[in-house]
DNA sequence: ATGTCTACTGATAGTAGA
């Protein structure tokens, strides 16, 4: 089984490169940030044709998250409890016995701006809401954009990067405090620790210089963390493929081996 | 080198957000 996410930078702009990527990594169960679109104008149609069934939390213009599955999946829960006024941001489902979450969470713009406070204040209803949700002896993924570096080797910038924007202690703390419910990192399970990105700014010629932050995650507890055989990033979809633009993040993929 | 991209608007170029 094949887990995905990917912050794609408005489906409208992006559909037939999702179409494309889907059809060449086949994944089986994808969280998507950043739809950007409402629930009723959500490309059902496009998607089922290739074999896939969405549920989308959507908005007008900005945010929006949607999951797509190859297999039948229920709704959990659309919209993170009290945080509904930032934003369309968190979606779960479940397939079978496996909670699978997706959640963009805010970017918070600059460590002097209000958003800022927002930004922390949102990953603390999310930690309380995974704490309360998740049960315990059920495989359970929360994958999505956090829009925090972890470590100094998830930033071009590395430890100059420390204390700045997306790197702040404050942040580094709260993403801790979710791991520290029992997350694993899929991606560093089965990676060095090497520098690797998952987003790339448009501006600057960053993807060209590798100026990148990882921000991306597919987290699982335990049962999926014995069931991961491999994590990567996929690079190759951060590039334009002829006319089709690319997003500003590379999707990130799991491989998990039959639970059965 | 903040040099790009997306979606929106009493739109058709300019703005905000990332």
């Amino acid at each position: 089984m094949k887990i995905a996410t990917w912050n794609v930078n408005g489906i409208r702009a992006r559909l037939e490169l999702i179409l494309l990527w889907l059809q060449d990594r086949k994944p089986d169960l994808i969280g998507l940030q950043e739809i950007k679109i409402v629930d009723n104008e959500f490309p059902h149609e496009e998607f089922e044709r290739i074999g896939y069934q969405a549920i989308t939390h959507g908005q007008k213009s900005w945010n929006g998250v949607a999951i797509l599955s190859r297999e039948p999946i229920d709704l959990v829960q659309q919209g993170l409890p009290g945080e509904e006024e930032n934003g369309s941001r968190f979606l779960s489902v479940r397939q079978n016995d496996l909670l699978f979450a997706t959640a963009y969470c805010p970017n918070g713009k600059d460590l002097k701006h209000p958003d800022y406070r927002r930004k922390l204040t949102w990953f603390k209803s999310l930690i309380s809401h995974w704490e309360t949700n998740n049960s315990s002896g059920q495989p359970a993924i929360i994958c999505g954009d956090f829009n925090i570096v972890p470590q100094p080797y998830d930033s071009w910038r590395g430890e100059a990067g420390d204390g700045t924007m997306f790197h702040s202690l404050e942040e580094r703390t709260v993403m801790k405090e979710l791991m520290d419910l029992g997350l694993i990192d899929l991606y560093r399970l089965h990676n060095s620790n090497d520098p690797n990105f998952s987003w790339w700014d448009y501006r600057g010629g960053s993807f060209h210089r590798n100026h990148g932050l990882r921000i991306d995650f597919i987290l699982g507890n335990k049962d999926i963390a014995n069931l991961c055989t491999n994590a990567l990033i996929d690079r190759d979809y951060r590039k334009k493929k002829g006319e089709l633009t690319a997003s500003d993040h590379a999707p990130v993929i799991a491989e998990l081996s039959a639970n059965d």
